[in-house]
Formats: structure tokens, sequence, C-alpha cells
RNA sequence: GGCCCUGUAGCCUAGUCUGGAUAAGGCGUCAGCCUUCUAAGCUGAAGAUCGAGGGUUCGAAUCCCUUCAGGGCCGCCA
């Protein structure tokens, strides 16, 4: 918390004894009106009195001091006015002296955290929920950094199934011999979508997929060979789109890997009496005590199925890091039963990391049209977008800058564009289903990435246009406009928006304060100008520049998009 | 049928966990601001019975109940 909010309600606490005041500490709806409000409400039943009245008692009772300058009262209300000299000088230099590190937290021993995100089937490119998925998984491994967390991202690749043997038949029944003329997991892809166009010609299209599956269970070495082939193509197109987006894994599982461990779960809980048998053969668990569906992990002709493979990869992972204090699962709320059931299930077997399982459930993303499906081929590409916001911010640029080299157009496209999409995602609240609009996503303008970025770019701009290159003595009174105030408020509770954002593993929190900052700024601009004849106010407004400038790239770090310098 | 999630201006969202003053932004619309630090910007106007009904409370978008609407899930699929 920050130091003035703890001042004020000091002040507050050594009037009142036992009295809890700290949850209704809030803000005053203008920041004219004060800092800090506190309601009386609560007091009028303890001391008889009415809450304007009580008010009017405590604004004379309590002490001013060198951080608490004015109370107000306003009705049943107590405003404290902060003083503002003290908050700049505690805040501003405090952001020049940690730069990158301003918002992080190492006040605890740092833990192991594996954040396992994006997980795709290999028999078709990622799509528009891929993107949420993977910017959402990335930037909540920033925020547990921040908050000193060593992060182990990891990748579950779903390689073997019936899903994978449909582009597989489908390209060795149509498409026999030919090679990648596209990026090649798009060239896998086209084979599902074909596959899921003639599966309606034909019955025997499904059946034959599913008799390769088999061939591949009992290592058909024709059908393994050309599984290696088309995962390769995948694979290496995933890890394409992985690169242009900045991401990079530590770990990454393969189905193919450890699908047929699964059994062994299935032993060890039938052992311990947690698993049972039904009329069929068929294993499953009793969840239904627990008020959830039962659920089978061992059909009746003995095979396992994906309930099963999450449960040994849920162990594996603590096999693997045994010093893991936590396992997220970054994964659509379409699955919330499948999770819920996956953790107790862990937790009726008596594994140790069962309370160390976490859903970090995100909502669905749909088309205009409804929603996705990939088997029919309305699906927003993750490639093409990412293409077609780096081509619109390339335009925008060209508009501005006539003389630009090629490179430096490229690489400033691709973090304008990359960063309007990733902001575009981030900035709603993971947990609510979303409706992707084309024309709102490609914005640049209004509450977007590239709006927060220009306010960061224009102050690398300012501050490269100053006479002056040293900021040494600053004289934190001058700093005293309201706009200058505003910013001030706003810089001090970056750490505590970080803290409250990794806590809740939700970086809409700092997208929405990333926004409020470069709004704060851009109000600042057109009212405070900073290069100017008076020394003293350049320099104290260059400070104020240089912690914006700090704090928006340290934000945007957190929602992994880059701050260009010049826009 | 059961369980879960979501309803806030024409549209998109914040606020809901932890109740507090006149419900906050953006898009779009209308009216302004570039001979001065980047107009991807700023200023102003219009636009909301916070899905509906009840309850708790000094006070409800926020908590509780009922109800309507939309979405998701309930497979020996993944």
């Amino acid at each position: 918390m920050d130091k003035f909010r703890q001042k004020v309600l000091d002040a507050l606490k050594k009037e009142m004894k036992g009295v809890k005041v700290e949850i209704s500490l809030g803000v005053p709806p203008n920041p004219e009106m004060g800092d800090y409000a506190f309601p009386c409400f609560v007091l009028s039943k303890e001391f008889k009195k009415s809450p304007n009245q009580i008010a009017e008692e405590l604004a004379k009772k309590i002490k001013l001091n060198k951080h608490l300058k004015k109370i107000e009262v306003q009705g049943p209300y107590l405003n404290f006015f902060v003083n503002k000299e003290e908050l700049a000088k505690e805040v501003l230099p405090a952001i020049e002296k940690e730069k990158g590190n301003y918002g992080k937290s190492r006040s605890r021993k740092q833990k192991q955290v594996m954040v396992e995100f994006c997980s795709p089937n290999t028999n078709k490119p990622l799509h528009l929920g891929h993107l949420r998925n993977i910017f959402l998984g990335e930037s909540v491994s920033r925020l547990l950094e921040s908050a000193n967390n060593k992060v182990i991202r990891a990748n579950f690749f779903n390689d073997r199934g019936v899903h994978i043997c449909k582009s597989m038949y489908a390209y060795q029944k149509w498409g026999k011999g030919r090679e990648p003329n596209k990026k090649p997991d798009h060239f896998v892809g086209d084979w599902y979508v074909l596959f899921a166009k003639k599966s309606g010609e034909s019955e025997k299209y499904e059946k034959e997929a599913k008799d390769l599956l088999k061939k591949w269970e009992e290592g058909d070495t024709e059908t393994i060979e050309l599984w290696k082939k088309m995962n390769k193509w995948a694979f290496d197109g995933f890890r394409e789109t992985y690169n242009a987006l900045g991401i990079k894994y530590d770990k990454e599982y393969f189905e193919s890997d450890i699908w047929m461990y699964g059994r062994n779960i299935v032993v060890e809980g039938l052992k311990k009496g947690i698993l049972k048998k039904n009329d069929e053969g068929a294993v499953y668990a009793q969840l239904e005590e627990h008020g959830l569906p039962n659920k089978i992990l061992l059909r009746s002709d003995g095979t396992t199925i994906y309930m099963t493979t999450d449960l040994y990869l849920a162990k594996l992972k603590f096999e693997d890091y045994p010093n893991l204090s936590k396992s997220v699962y970054v994964v659509a709320s379409e699955q919330d039963l499948h999770f819920k059931q996956l953790f107790k299930i862990a937790e009726l077997m008596k594994y140790q990391f069962a309370k160390k399982l976490f859903h970090l459930s995100y909502g669905m993303v749909n088309l205009p049209e409804g929603r996705m499906k990939s088997r029919e081929g309305n699906v927003v590409d993750a490639d093409d977008l990412v293409e077609e916001m780096a081509k619109l911010a390339k335009k925008e640029i060209e508009q501005r800058h006539k003389d630009i080299g090629k490179d430096e157009l490229k690489k400033r496209a691709e973090q304008i564009g990359l960063g309007a999409l990733k902001f575009y995602m981030l900035k709603i609240d993971h947990t609510r289903d979303m409706t992707y609009n084309p024309e709102e996503s490609i914005a640049f303008e209004g509450e977007t990435g590239p709006y927060v970025q220009y306010a960061h770019a224009r102050c690398c701009s300012m501050l490269k246009k100053s006479p002056l290159k040293e900021i040494r003595t600053v004289d934190f009174g001058l700093l005293k406009h309201p706009k200058e105030t505003a910013i001030i408020s706003l810089l001090g509770s970056f750490p505590d928006v970080v803290r409250d954002s990794a806590d809740h593993q939700k970086p809409s929190a700092v997208a929405r304060y990333l926004l409020d900052l470069a709004k704060s700024f851009s109000e600042f601009y057109e009212n405070c100008p900073v290069i100017q004849e008076d020394k003293n106010l350049l320099k104290a407004r260059l400070l104020v520049v240089d912690c914006v400038r700090q704090v928006i790239k340290n934000g945007l770090e957190l929602l992994g998009i880059e701050s260009p310098e010049v826009m």
C-alpha cells in the first residue's frame, strides 16, 4: 500500500482506537475534493451522533503533518489532501532510481511457478483464440515474474489422436507427395479442412481415419513417417508464429510422448480404491458425491482418454520440477468442468500437488457471425491477423514519416501492429467472453495500444529535444498544476496496480492503468509546456516526463508490448 | 433437465471480489483546436430508469432471493 494512504490511516486510527477504518477509506469522486475520503456513517452508531457531526469533530481533532496537508468536511465525508510536494519528492526519485524495476516487488522469497499456455493441436494453424491464450499466458507470466516468481513457460502439444489422423488421411489420399507451398502449418491445416469437407461424402473416411490412428498406435512405419513429416511442418509453422509474437517456451510437452503412461495412473487409482470399474469394464472416478459428474478414465476397450493423459501430465510436471509452488493452466472457460474434475481427481488420489493446480480460465473469442469453427474454416487466422496489423501500421507510419528507412519501417510497423493487437485483447477482463470486432481490433486511436505507445514516444521526443540532459536537483514545489499532481498520484499507484494485477492474474488491470496514465499525460502535454525558458520548471517537468516514459515502458513490458521511441 | 458464466448510453468496455458522494472511459454523432514540445493528440455537447422485480442496509451497478435474455458445459471426444 502506498505510503500516503498509510499516513492518512495512521492519523485516523489515532483518533479512534479499535475501529476498523482500512476498508472504508476510499477516494473522492473528483480530485478537487481531495485525495482520500473517509465516510463517517459507520461511526454513527458507535458514537451515537450524526455522521456529519462526527466528521466535523474528527476534522478538528486530526493533526496535520508533513504528508497530510489539509482536511475538509463535506457533509458526512472527511476529505484528506496529501502534500503534493512531498508526494512528488517521494514518487519521482523512486522511479528514477528503480527504473525498469519500478513496480516489481521483491519482498518475499522467490518461488517457482509453471504457466502452461497455448497448447495447440498440430493439425491446423493457430487462430484468434490461441492469440488470446498466448497474450494472456505471456502477460501473466510476466506479472508473476514481477512478483518475484521464477516462471517456467510450458507448452503442451496435442500431437496425436484422431484429429491429427484426419489431416494425415486427407493428405495421404488426395495430396500424396506434395510439399508445402505456403507456411507449413497452414498447409497441414488445409488437409484438415479438406477432410471435414469430404467426410460428408462418404462414411468410410471417418472410419479410415480411425484406422490410421490404430496403425499409428501399433507403430506402423509408414504411418509414423507420415505423422513425423506432417508434425514437423506444423511445428515449424508454430515456431515461426511464436517468434513473430515474441514468445519463448522453457519446457515443451508432447502428448505423443506421454499418452501411454496415463494407464499407470488408472492402475494406481484402482489399487488405492479411488477409481472404480463399471459393468462394461470401464474405469471411472466417482465424483458425484463431490458435486461433479463422474468421469471415465479408461474405456471398456482398455484405451485411455484425454483426462487420463492430463492427470499424468499434471503429475509429470511436479516430477520434472519438484519445487513448483503452483502449476497454472491457461485454458478457455469451455473446459471449466474438465479442470474441476481433473483437480478433484488429483485431490482424491491424495497427490500433494493437487492444491497447487490452478486453472486460469478465460472467455471465448467469438466472431460477429458466431462461434469460430476451424473444421468449417470460419476462423480468423493468427498469422494473417498479425500480418494485417503490421500492414496497417506501416501505412500510418508512411503518412507521418516520408524519409524512413526500410528496416526501421518494418520494425516499427511490427511493434505498433502487434502492440495494437495485444492491447486490444488484453484490455478486456480475461474472464469475459469477447466478440472479435474487426474494426475495433485494427484501430490505432482511442483506447488502444498505439495510444499508450504514442504517449511514450512523445515523452522520448521531448527528452531528446530538451536543452538540458541532466536532471539533478529539482524543486518539487513547482509541480502544482492539477494535471501534474494527477500524473504524480498515478505514477505513485503503479506498484499497487501491478501487485493487484499479479495477485489476480489480471493483465487487464495494467492495461486500464496505462490508458489512464497515457490520458493523464496527454492532458498534461496540452496544458503544461515542458521545453521552455524557466530552467527550474523545465527540470521539474522533464523529470515528470521521464518518469511517465519509464512507467509506460514498464507497464507495456508486463503486457508483452514494445515501446517504440518514435512513432 | 442439471451446473457454470454474462446482461451497465446506438456500439465496445471499466467499476462488482472489499457496498459510500453526481455511474467512469473509448468508438460512433455533433461543435471546436495544428506558424509553439509528434493531431496515433486535446477541449466541449448530446447520449444510462446499471436486463426486470423484490429483499438486506443510513446507503446497492456492487450483497441475498426470484425472474427474463444470451453463451458455455454436462462424451467410453479433445
